[in-house]
DNA sequence: CATTTATGATACAAAAATGTCTTATTGATT
DNA sequence: AATCAATAAGACATTTTTGTATCATAAATG
């Protein structure tokens, strides 16, 4: 029944995650020649646009799950279950790219999938605010949109200029975190 | 000649500006129904949607343009600057976001003017780096991405969280500039 | 008030996008 | 090697979008 079948499935949702993170508004004859495919074939594997989106949302949700899914172990405190849950994101580029850029996604369960997901990282930051790692004046949903424009700052950064994601990642969290200006160095102040 | 012209020429574009921020993907009949004026008319005034896009992103370029014209007179520092140009533009809203999410805008002189825009503001950076405002560590690029995507991020807030303009402003220079981790105060250290 | 001019409504045509279906071919599976 | 499933190619119908043209109406200008 299948082996080229879930290797055409594969080669085409990649491809079309690229594709759509680029221009959400592609066609579907664009699609299937992104894929190298007929367009008949698509229409076989997503019957309607608005399945292979759902697809595509659902695939970079699991996706992003499963990146920082070692995250909570790992972490030694909130703020830095925040800067590895930067470095797992960053790499993986356009899709999580592609789930920011979507503007018309109507389904149901991704909708929810996504509110989950914006919810754990708000809980996240929420905790860091306890902890004092995240002053507890910025209100956590501000910390939430700079979370996600900076990751797409980043995937820019990586395609525009060619720097390595891991880079990339600590542009990111030093941003959030510490802000852009010269870091107060542990030696001796500068007399005047 | 005119009268009515230029008014339902500026209704429309205001509009336009505001429906294709939202969805880039919108339909001519979609942008007429939103201004309130028959298709026809539309097209009267704009005769392709190529020259529509173009107009109102030379507009949006234009209007922020205007809206930062005081502040290297006004700024005491490059910082300054930068702060000043982000509380300029913040209140834009979808005049600046409008600029930011079209795709596919393949107009010589309005690619000619996003690159003009964007390189004042990295020179604008790269003298914040000489004068220690900024760390002279980042790269300059990271920097450009970063402001205009925290701007975006602003803007989100403003539409999704009902905040003051002013407040999302204070946050993106907070958190370009200084991060959000709590700032160091400027009183008696806490004791273990 | 008379004339010009923008507008709205509608009709129309061309192009693009969507979705369905059939047939021959190619690649797996047994 | 024989069979079965997936694919490519293309025909076809439908809908949406785009762009043009016409005509009556309403509003501004002189």
């Amino acid at each position: 029944m299948d082996a080229r079948q879930r290797a055409t499935r594969q080669a085409l949702m990649d491809s079309a995650t690229v594709l759509l993170a680029e221009n959400p508004g592609a066609s579907f004859v664009e699609v299937a020649e992104a894929a190298g495919i007929g367009r008949a074939t698509l229409y076989r594997h997503f019957p309607s646009r608005d399945d292979l989106l759902r697809a595509l949302s659902l695939e970079a949700i699991q996706a992003t799950d499963d990146a920082t899914a070692h995250v909570m172990t790992a972490a030694t405190s909130s703020l830095d279950a925040l800067r590895l849950t930067i470095e797992a994101i960053v790499p993986m580029g356009d899709r999580y790219y592609f789930l920011i850029r979507q503007p018309s996604i109507s389904d149901e369960q991704v909708i929810g999938q996504l509110n989950r997901q914006n919810n754990e990282l708000k809980m996240l930051i929420q905790a860091s605010q306890q902890e004092l790692g995240i002053d507890r004046d910025i209100p956590a949903d501000w910390v939430v949109l700079a979370f996600n424009n900076l990751i797409y700052a980043a995937w820019q950064m990586i395609g525009e200029q060619q720097v390595a994601a891991a880079d990339a990642a600590t542009w990111v969290y030093r941003t959030l975190i510490h802000g852009l200006a010269p870091q107060a160095q542990p030696q001796t102040q500068a007399q005047t």
